[in-house]
DNA sequence: ACAAAATGTCATTTATAAATGACATTTTGT
DNA sequence: ACAAAATGTCATTTATAAATGACATTTTGT
């Protein structure tokens, strides 16, 4: 399922899907993807994700 | 860096690396690793194990 | 003190996250 | 209305999470 906390958080920091990516030192088609949903990414990833957009874990990848 | 903070949880309920390791689906090596640190799991294997020890992600995974 | 269970660690293979390049479509600012 | 920036998506390659098997060491219950 597509992840709109992401979405939303870059959208609060005023960030695009390319400079979160430089950001946190993936590409612009990573973060696509995780936004996007039916993605797997590794921790590391989704807490420097967390980190450039001051949120945590559970704000932005806790389900239910 | 280790990972204490599973450990503490799973005697805290009470199972086994081998234990937690069925109960997400995973071997028991991929367990050990986590928790012995240098290691970078997957968003979903780090969801998995929360839920099966009753914690969440900042619970178990986030740091500082 | 002893056996059984649990844990630590190695080496190899397999599945998939992430990189890269490329192009089409959508959104945004003027 | 238009151009520029941002986003969506494809196909291929590379790096690494996770599987598997195996054995040594440590911890636990009796």
């Amino acid at each position: 399922m597509k992840n709109k906390k992401i979405k939303i958080a870059r959208a609060e920091a005023d960030v695009s899907q390319e400079k979160l990516a430089a950001m946190v030192g993936v590409t612009r088609q990573t973060i696509n993807l995780i936004e996007g949903g039916n993605y797997n990414p590794s921790l590391k990833l989704c807490t420097a994700i967390c980190k450039a957009l001051n949120k945590t874990l559970d704000d932005l990848f806790w389900e239910e």
